[in-house]
DNA sequence: TTTCGTGCAAAGCATTTGCAAGTAG
DNA sequence: CTACTTGCAAATGCTTTGCACGAAA
Protein backbone atom coordinates (compact mmCIF):
# COMPACT_ATOMS: atom_id res chain seq x y z
CA UNK A 1 0.00 0.00 0.00
CA UNK A 2 3.13 2.34 0.75
CA UNK A 3 4.78 1.38 -2.04
CA UNK A 4 1.57 2.13 -4.05
CA UNK A 5 1.40 5.78 -2.76
CA UNK A 6 5.00 6.65 -3.47
CA UNK A 7 4.72 4.70 -7.14
CA UNK A 8 1.73 7.60 -7.45
CA UNK A 9 3.31 10.27 -6.08
CA UNK A 10 6.90 9.67 -8.14
CA UNK A 11 4.85 10.36 -11.58
CA UNK A 12 2.89 13.12 -10.61
CA UNK A 13 0.02 11.64 -9.19
CA UNK A 14 -1.83 12.55 -5.93
CA UNK A 15 -2.31 9.67 -4.34
CA UNK A 16 -6.08 9.47 -3.80
CA UNK A 17 -8.25 6.93 -2.43
CA UNK A 18 -9.92 5.64 -5.85
CA UNK A 19 -6.26 5.59 -7.47
CA UNK A 20 -4.80 3.40 -4.13
CA UNK A 21 -7.47 1.32 -4.31
CA UNK A 22 -7.63 0.67 -8.16
CA UNK A 23 -4.15 0.13 -7.95
CA UNK A 24 -4.09 -2.31 -5.04
CA UNK A 25 -6.72 -3.99 -7.11
CA UNK A 26 -4.68 -4.35 -10.11
CA UNK A 27 -1.77 -5.67 -7.67
CA UNK A 28 -4.30 -8.40 -6.55
CA UNK A 29 -5.77 -9.28 -9.87
CA UNK A 30 -2.83 -10.28 -12.15
CA UNK A 31 -6.15 -11.52 -14.81
CA UNK A 32 -5.37 -8.43 -17.19
CA UNK A 33 -8.60 -6.68 -15.89
CA UNK A 34 -11.59 -5.16 -17.81
CA UNK A 35 -12.78 -1.85 -16.59
CA UNK A 36 -16.10 -3.52 -15.85
CA UNK A 37 -14.29 -6.10 -13.56
CA UNK A 38 -12.35 -3.62 -11.96
CA UNK A 39 -15.56 -1.91 -11.33
CA UNK A 40 -17.27 -4.72 -9.88
CA UNK A 41 -14.67 -5.33 -7.90
CA UNK A 42 -14.49 -2.23 -6.28
CA UNK A 43 -18.17 -1.39 -5.84
CA UNK A 44 -18.67 -2.86 -2.90
CA UNK A 45 -15.87 -1.50 -0.98
CA UNK A 46 -16.64 2.07 -2.26
CA UNK A 47 -19.96 2.41 -3.45
CA UNK A 48 -19.70 6.01 -4.91
CA UNK A 49 -17.26 5.03 -7.08
CA UNK A 50 -17.60 5.38 -10.90
CA UNK A 51 -16.58 3.48 -13.96
CA UNK A 52 -15.38 6.96 -15.28
CA UNK A 53 -13.21 7.42 -12.35
CA UNK A 54 -11.64 4.29 -13.35
CA UNK A 55 -11.39 4.90 -17.03
CA UNK A 56 -9.59 8.42 -15.79
CA UNK A 57 -7.63 6.67 -13.68
CA UNK A 58 -6.54 3.40 -16.08
CA UNK A 59 -5.48 6.36 -18.60
CA UNK A 60 -3.59 8.33 -16.04
CA UNK A 61 -1.83 5.16 -15.40
CA UNK A 62 -1.31 4.37 -19.26
CA UNK A 63 0.42 7.79 -19.26
CA UNK A 64 2.87 7.80 -16.65
CA UNK A 65 3.76 4.24 -17.50
CA UNK A 66 2.50 2.43 -14.84
CA UNK A 67 0.15 -0.27 -16.09
CA UNK A 68 0.10 -1.61 -19.70
CA UNK A 69 -3.13 -1.96 -22.10
CA UNK A 70 -3.93 -5.53 -23.75
CA UNK A 71 -6.07 -5.27 -26.58
CA UNK A 72 -6.32 -8.76 -28.11
CA UNK A 73 -10.33 -9.29 -28.17
CA UNK A 74 -11.01 -6.00 -29.99
CA UNK A 75 -14.31 -5.39 -27.69
CA UNK A 76 -12.56 -4.59 -24.42
CA UNK A 77 -9.12 -3.12 -23.40
CA UNK A 78 -7.36 -5.02 -20.75
CA UNK A 79 -5.00 -3.98 -17.89
CA UNK A 80 -2.46 -5.25 -16.79
CA UNK A 81 0.58 -3.90 -13.86
CA UNK A 82 3.31 -5.76 -15.27
CA UNK A 83 6.23 -4.12 -16.83
CA UNK A 84 7.67 -6.30 -18.14
CA UNK A 85 7.34 -7.28 -21.77
CA UNK A 86 5.79 -10.69 -22.16
CA UNK A 87 3.53 -12.58 -23.97
CA UNK A 88 -0.62 -13.56 -23.33
CA UNK A 89 -2.57 -16.48 -24.82
CA UNK A 90 -6.40 -15.90 -25.02
CA UNK A 91 -7.93 -19.28 -24.25
CA UNK A 92 -11.23 -19.76 -27.10
CA UNK A 93 -13.02 -21.50 -24.52
CA UNK A 94 -12.69 -19.66 -21.03
CA UNK A 95 -11.57 -16.47 -22.66
CA UNK A 96 -8.98 -16.45 -20.07
CA UNK A 97 -6.05 -14.41 -20.35
CA UNK A 98 -2.40 -16.15 -19.57
CA UNK A 99 0.81 -14.77 -18.67
CA UNK A 100 3.20 -16.07 -21.20
CA UNK A 101 7.21 -16.11 -20.68
CA UNK A 102 9.04 -16.61 -23.46
CA UNK A 103 12.16 -15.56 -24.82
CA UNK A 104 11.63 -13.22 -28.00
CA UNK A 105 14.85 -12.83 -29.88
CA UNK A 106 13.36 -9.14 -31.32
CA UNK A 107 13.03 -8.29 -27.62
CA UNK A 108 15.75 -6.13 -27.60
CA UNK A 109 16.33 -5.20 -30.78
CA UNK A 110 15.61 -1.01 -31.16
CA UNK A 111 15.14 -1.47 -34.82
CA UNK A 112 14.02 -3.81 -37.79
CA UNK A 113 14.24 -2.86 -41.59
CA UNK A 114 14.74 0.32 -40.59
CA UNK A 115 11.57 1.49 -38.48
CA UNK A 116 12.46 2.40 -34.56
CA UNK A 117 11.26 -0.05 -32.22
CA UNK A 118 9.57 1.16 -29.22
CA UNK A 119 7.05 -1.53 -27.94
CA UNK A 120 6.88 -4.99 -28.93
CA UNK A 121 3.51 -6.73 -28.64
CA UNK A 122 3.06 -10.76 -28.83
CA UNK A 123 -0.09 -13.03 -27.92
CA UNK A 124 -1.56 -16.22 -29.09
CA UNK A 125 -5.27 -17.78 -29.23
CA UNK A 126 -5.73 -21.03 -28.40
CA UNK A 127 -7.11 -23.34 -25.63
CA UNK A 128 -5.57 -23.15 -22.20
CA UNK A 129 -4.01 -26.06 -20.25
CA UNK A 130 -6.69 -26.08 -17.73
CA UNK A 131 -9.77 -26.31 -20.50
CA UNK A 132 -7.71 -28.87 -22.47
CA UNK A 133 -7.29 -31.04 -19.45
CA UNK A 134 -11.68 -30.38 -18.72
CA UNK A 135 -12.48 -31.47 -22.46
CA UNK A 136 -10.09 -33.32 -24.06
CA UNK A 137 -7.69 -31.89 -26.68
CA UNK A 138 -10.67 -31.41 -29.76
CA UNK B 1 -11.26 -11.48 -60.30
CA UNK B 2 -12.31 -14.91 -61.44
CA UNK B 3 -9.44 -16.01 -58.82
CA UNK B 4 -11.68 -14.39 -56.51
CA UNK B 5 -15.33 -15.74 -57.55
CA UNK B 6 -13.59 -19.19 -57.23
CA UNK B 7 -12.16 -18.57 -53.52
CA UNK B 8 -15.90 -17.67 -52.60
CA UNK B 9 -16.99 -20.84 -53.82
CA UNK B 10 -14.61 -22.89 -52.43
CA UNK B 11 -15.83 -21.61 -49.20
CA UNK B 12 -19.68 -22.18 -50.13
CA UNK B 13 -20.28 -18.68 -50.36
CA UNK B 14 -22.19 -16.91 -52.97
CA UNK B 15 -20.24 -15.00 -55.34
CA UNK B 16 -22.28 -12.04 -55.02
CA UNK B 17 -20.90 -8.30 -56.69
CA UNK B 18 -20.56 -6.88 -53.32
CA UNK B 19 -18.32 -9.61 -52.16
CA UNK B 20 -16.29 -10.01 -54.92
CA UNK B 21 -15.58 -6.17 -55.11
CA UNK B 22 -14.82 -6.29 -51.19
CA UNK B 23 -11.78 -9.18 -51.58
CA UNK B 24 -10.78 -7.11 -54.65
CA UNK B 25 -10.40 -4.05 -52.45
CA UNK B 26 -8.51 -6.36 -50.11
CA UNK B 27 -6.13 -7.33 -52.81
CA UNK B 28 -5.65 -4.11 -54.07
CA UNK B 29 -4.99 -2.22 -50.77
CA UNK B 30 -2.50 -3.77 -48.17
CA UNK B 31 -2.72 -1.49 -46.07
CA UNK B 32 -4.71 -3.08 -43.79
CA UNK B 33 -7.67 -0.54 -44.50
CA UNK B 34 -10.36 -0.86 -41.45
CA UNK B 35 -14.63 -0.53 -42.61
CA UNK B 36 -14.29 3.08 -43.06
CA UNK B 37 -11.62 3.01 -45.80
CA UNK B 38 -13.16 -0.24 -47.70
CA UNK B 39 -16.76 1.99 -47.59
CA UNK B 40 -15.15 4.80 -48.59
CA UNK B 41 -13.15 3.28 -51.34
CA UNK B 42 -15.86 1.52 -52.59
CA UNK B 43 -19.06 3.81 -52.30
CA UNK B 44 -18.12 5.23 -55.66
CA UNK B 45 -18.63 2.65 -57.43
CA UNK B 46 -21.37 0.98 -55.45
CA UNK B 47 -23.20 3.58 -54.47
CA UNK B 48 -25.84 1.50 -53.05
CA UNK B 49 -23.45 -0.47 -51.18
CA UNK B 50 -24.17 0.05 -47.09
CA UNK B 51 -21.26 -0.67 -44.21
CA UNK B 52 -23.63 -3.38 -42.88
CA UNK B 53 -23.17 -5.77 -45.73
CA UNK B 54 -18.93 -4.71 -45.46
CA UNK B 55 -19.64 -5.98 -41.92
CA UNK B 56 -21.61 -8.85 -42.88
CA UNK B 57 -18.89 -9.70 -45.70
CA UNK B 58 -15.51 -9.19 -43.82
CA UNK B 59 -17.01 -11.31 -40.59
CA UNK B 60 -18.26 -14.58 -43.48
CA UNK B 61 -14.77 -13.93 -45.34
CA UNK B 62 -13.15 -14.73 -41.12
CA UNK B 63 -15.22 -17.03 -40.59
CA UNK B 64 -13.90 -19.24 -43.87
CA UNK B 65 -10.68 -18.13 -42.96
CA UNK B 66 -10.42 -15.68 -45.89
CA UNK B 67 -8.98 -12.91 -44.35
CA UNK B 68 -7.03 -11.76 -41.22
CA UNK B 69 -8.39 -9.51 -38.81
CA UNK B 70 -5.99 -7.30 -37.06
CA UNK B 71 -6.52 -5.44 -33.68
CA UNK B 72 -3.72 -2.98 -32.48
CA UNK B 73 -5.01 0.69 -31.66
CA UNK B 74 -7.81 -1.28 -29.89
CA UNK B 75 -10.49 1.21 -31.49
CA UNK B 76 -10.65 -0.32 -34.88
CA UNK B 77 -10.38 -3.67 -36.54
CA UNK B 78 -8.29 -3.51 -39.64
CA UNK B 79 -8.47 -6.40 -42.14
CA UNK B 80 -5.91 -8.32 -44.30
CA UNK B 81 -6.12 -10.50 -47.47
CA UNK B 82 -2.34 -12.00 -46.22
CA UNK B 83 -3.25 -15.29 -44.79
CA UNK B 84 0.57 -16.33 -43.63
CA UNK B 85 1.83 -15.36 -40.47
CA UNK B 86 3.59 -12.45 -40.28
CA UNK B 87 4.07 -9.04 -37.91
CA UNK B 88 3.00 -6.36 -38.15
CA UNK B 89 3.96 -2.17 -36.96
CA UNK B 90 2.29 0.41 -35.79
CA UNK B 91 3.47 4.02 -36.61
CA UNK B 92 2.62 6.05 -33.69
CA UNK B 93 3.40 9.08 -36.07
CA UNK B 94 1.83 8.49 -39.30
CA UNK B 95 -1.06 6.09 -38.08
CA UNK B 96 0.04 3.28 -40.49
CA UNK B 97 0.35 -0.63 -40.13
CA UNK B 98 3.32 -2.05 -41.92
CA UNK B 99 4.26 -5.93 -42.70
CA UNK B 100 6.92 -6.90 -40.82
CA UNK B 101 8.56 -10.37 -42.23
CA UNK B 102 10.73 -11.64 -39.12
CA UNK B 103 10.81 -15.25 -38.52
CA UNK B 104 9.35 -16.02 -35.22
CA UNK B 105 11.14 -19.15 -33.52
CA UNK B 106 7.71 -20.17 -32.06
CA UNK B 107 5.42 -19.86 -35.79
CA UNK B 108 5.62 -23.54 -35.89
CA UNK B 109 5.18 -24.56 -32.45
CA UNK B 110 2.12 -26.39 -31.90
CA UNK B 111 2.17 -25.99 -27.80
CA UNK B 112 3.37 -23.72 -25.26
CA UNK B 113 3.69 -24.71 -21.70
CA UNK B 114 0.95 -27.12 -22.29
CA UNK B 115 -1.12 -24.83 -23.91
CA UNK B 116 -2.76 -25.33 -27.44
CA UNK B 117 -1.73 -22.61 -29.47
CA UNK B 118 -4.02 -22.15 -32.71
CA UNK B 119 -3.15 -18.46 -33.73
CA UNK B 120 -0.01 -16.19 -33.26
CA UNK B 121 -0.22 -12.49 -32.90
CA UNK B 122 2.94 -10.21 -32.76
CA UNK B 123 3.25 -6.28 -33.51
CA UNK B 124 4.73 -3.84 -32.83
CA UNK B 125 4.74 0.60 -32.02
CA UNK B 126 7.53 2.39 -32.82
CA UNK B 127 8.30 5.00 -35.93
CA UNK B 128 8.07 3.87 -39.35
CA UNK B 129 11.00 4.61 -41.61
CA UNK B 130 9.51 6.83 -44.10
CA UNK B 131 8.55 9.10 -40.75
CA UNK B 132 12.20 8.69 -39.04
CA UNK B 133 13.67 9.63 -42.92
CA UNK B 134 11.16 13.19 -42.66
CA UNK B 135 11.21 14.38 -39.18
CA UNK B 136 14.66 12.90 -37.43
CA UNK B 137 15.90 10.29 -35.16
CA UNK B 138 13.79 11.61 -32.32
C1' DT C 1 -7.57 30.34 -3.89
C1' DT C 2 -6.43 27.72 -7.49
C1' DT C 3 -5.68 23.44 -9.29
C1' DC C 4 -6.76 18.72 -9.55
C1' DG C 5 -9.97 14.73 -8.98
C1' DT C 6 -14.54 12.70 -8.92
C1' DG C 7 -18.70 11.08 -10.96
C1' DC C 8 -23.29 11.80 -13.17
C1' DA C 9 -25.39 12.28 -17.56
C1' DA C 10 -24.89 12.64 -22.27
C1' DA C 11 -22.34 12.04 -26.40
C1' DG C 12 -19.39 9.37 -29.60
C1' DC C 13 -18.01 5.47 -32.37
C1' DA C 14 -17.34 0.91 -34.02
C1' DT C 15 -20.01 -3.01 -34.50
C1' DT C 16 -24.18 -5.97 -34.30
C1' DT C 17 -29.03 -7.08 -34.75
C1' DG C 18 -33.94 -7.02 -36.46
C1' DC C 19 -36.16 -7.23 -40.31
C1' DA C 20 -38.27 -6.36 -44.92
C1' DA C 21 -37.26 -6.48 -49.63
C1' DG C 22 -34.31 -8.35 -53.27
C1' DT C 23 -31.52 -11.97 -55.64
C1' DA C 24 -28.97 -16.24 -56.95
C1' DG C 25 -29.28 -20.97 -58.21
C1' DC D 1 -39.24 -21.95 -55.05
C1' DT D 2 -36.23 -21.60 -51.20
C1' DA D 3 -32.42 -20.17 -48.95
C1' DC D 4 -29.16 -16.69 -48.79
C1' DT D 5 -27.91 -11.69 -49.22
C1' DT D 6 -28.51 -6.90 -48.85
C1' DG D 7 -29.04 -2.64 -46.41
C1' DC D 8 -31.79 0.61 -43.64
C1' DA D 9 -32.76 1.79 -38.95
C1' DA D 10 -32.30 0.89 -34.36
C1' DA D 11 -29.87 -1.13 -30.68
C1' DT D 12 -25.64 -2.36 -28.17
C1' DG D 13 -21.50 -1.86 -25.70
C1' DC D 14 -17.11 0.27 -24.67
C1' DT D 15 -15.08 4.63 -23.96
C1' DT D 16 -14.80 9.67 -23.84
C1' DT D 17 -16.51 14.30 -22.90
C1' DG D 18 -19.00 18.21 -20.60
C1' DC D 19 -19.56 19.93 -16.50
C1' DA D 20 -20.55 20.98 -11.63
C1' DC D 21 -19.26 19.80 -7.18
C1' DG D 22 -15.74 18.59 -3.82
C1' DA D 23 -11.08 17.96 -1.96
C1' DA D 24 -6.19 18.98 -1.53
C1' DA D 25 -2.10 22.10 -1.26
Amino acid sequence: MKRFKETLQARGLKPTYPRLRILEYLGKHEDHPTVEMIYEGLIRQIPTISKTTIYNTLNAFLEKGIIQAITITGTETRYDLRNLPHHHLLCKRCGKIIDIDIHCPYADQRKIDGHQIEERHGYFKGICRECLKKRGKR
